[in-house]
DNA sequence: CTGTTAGCGCTTTCAT
DNA sequence: ATGAAAGCGCTAACAG
């Protein structure tokens, strides 16, 4: 709000003695205006203060504003942060901006969210899905701006998706361990009814299995919601009798959570198993952990080109992109098996 | 754009069979609607999929959007992400969204983005500065929405700013290591041309001076703006004759390179000298990195509660908000010296 | 080269 | 409780 006395167009244009139109034209950069009168209206505006109303000029001109909208999870976890920045570099090319909310894993406040970004009219929406019903959007897939999902796919709604290739990094993560000798493998994982979590479970059994080791359930825990929290089930589960002699971690704040309860029965001298992390963690090169790394910016590249390329021909059928994972060797994944 | 064939509030009265303004009130929850109309009103909506047209509410309304644009150094890096955060979650209780934009680093960009947050009519706007001339600015400090800069002033305006206590939190450094036996400190940090180095290392100075220790130039590294840079130039530092027995590392990138160049120098069995860096850094605790630490949500927040304020007093006197620092030792600064 | 006349989709008065 | 008319700030057709 403040001093909100801003100049208009109109304004502008009477006190340089012109109609509105031709201070449009100046304004936007149109040909056929002289040259004296555009420099006169420039100066006009400047002493003024003028800046054009970009809302009032998308809704005249009838389409969209040109942003793009990102609902994430949470801002600050790396892994979002670099989905925007690497969707935000995307979409430069092409004259958008990115515009970011956070729905903070609160299923009710990502759809006020996505509703607002719709109603802001964006150019295009993406989101990082948290709810488990998406069918509110079923109508916008079909007459609204492209709608793009990432991370996971959206329940009941048949939309452009991208994802990483879970399957695939757990598969390279099992057979890691396997080939370093171990095939007594505890997982440690999120809560269940979480996509991700459960994605990454289903595949981490799949894949044993193809090495016929049967994983016992107390082998899996889950529920490890934050660093902390993963940090004791890891303890737990390596306290309790007969512990596996490896651990696959399935995302970045379980890994660092398990680093930690690592830390501490190492200072102990309590020996400890292997490890695997899915998500790569800024300093883990120091840190000597294994991981299974891929490019969070492609998955926002990925995204951005879903959108443009919608909003060029919406009648595409709906996409799903996979983005590569690939296992880096840092240490604490290749220790041997102690038995 | 898309099947762009929204229905308007128009269409929706129509089908209806009410006025404009009716469902306009209905719409917006208004009293003075009959309960059979508001049904059949929000029943037609819905089947027609109508989403409001915030932009046009806006303008209607003639007030600005309720959003708060941040334009930010890039977006990736977990500082900025964090004041992205605590300045997400202190505006919601405003109902106002955030719109960030990243400048990466480019003056130029640094301005586009801004004017056009600015042509977005934002209702705020927080700028983490990154080019050397802000007075293009000057008109909207006066006659604009609250403008805030973060992490660094602005040259030319006097707006509201929120910093980082830089000098404090480099005196806690210093005082730290030198407590702990040291008087041979190198300082290795950003190009001289960016505010926050410049601050730091004239707070260093000042530190040193004040324990009457003089700092030959030799020891004090600058230029190190991303950590390869920074892990080339320790390594050269610690090659050098006559190395600092310390070293402070002026940001979290400086802090990860050097990690490494200690890490390498460790593992070829050269010795190491005590570190503190300034900037907490994830995992830190892990690899015993003693830190100059200090909330960088906080940064976020005050920026919010600047802006908000303002909203509400655009009379106010531009005012500056220091977040403080506090020393957090894990290790690696509280090496004895070998002299 | 310049201006006039309509709107964009919505919210206001102010009536009824 | 409901509606008609005017207008937010701008651009798009058409004139001249």
């Amino acid at each position: 709000m403040a001093t909100d006395h801003r100049p208009t167009l109109a304004a502008v244009a009477r006190a340089a003695g012109v109609s509105l139109k031709t201070a449009s034209r100046v304004m936007n950069d149109e040909p056929h205006v002289a040259p004296r009168t555009r420099d006169r209206v420039r100066s006009v505006a400047r002493d003024l203060g003028f800046r054009r109303n970009a809302a009032a000029a998308d809704l005249a001109r009838g389409g969209s504003a040109p942003l793009v909208g990102f609902v994430t999870a949470d801002i600050a976890n790396h892994f979002y942060a670099s989905i925007a920045d690497g969707m935000e570099r995307a979409l430069r090319g092409s004259g958008h901006q990115l515009i970011t909310a956070s729905s903070d894993e609160d299923p009710a406040r990502e759809r006020r969210l996505t509703e607002a970004l719709l109603e802001r009219r964006v150019a295009a929406l993406v989101v990082a899905p948290t709810g488990d019903d998406h069918r509110y959007l079923a109508h916008e897939v079909r007459h609204g701006p492209p709608l793009v999902l990432v991370d996971r796919p959206a329940a009941g709604i048949d939309a452009d998706t991208v994802v990483i290739d879970n399957d695939g990094g757990v598969r390279q993560a099992v057979d890691h361990l396997v080939a370093h000798g171990h095939r007594q493998i505890g997982l440690v994982t999120d809560h269940g009814h979480l996509w991700t979590a459960r994605e990454r479970r289903l595949a981490f059994v799949r894949a044993m299995a193809e090495h016929d080791l049967l994983v016992p359930d107390r082998w899996i825990r889950d529920g490890a919601h934050d660093a902390a929290a993963a940090q004791r089930l890891v303890t737990e589960l390596l306290e309790a009798p007969a512990p596996p002699t490896a651990l696959l971690t399935s995302n970045n704040r379980i890994t660092a959570g398990a680093l930690r309860a690592l830390h501490a029965r190492r200072a102990a001298g309590g020996d400890v198993p292997a490890l695997v992390g899915f998500d790569d963690l800024e300093l883990a090169d120091l840190l000597g952990v294994t991981v299974v790394a891929y490019d969070m910016a492609e998955i926002g590249r990925q995204a951005a080109s879903l959108a443009l390329e919608r909003a060029a021909d919406p009648t595409l059928p709906p996409r799903l992109r996979t983005v590569a994972t690939r296992l880096v060797a840092r240490g604490s994944g290749e220790h041997r098996s102690r038995a």
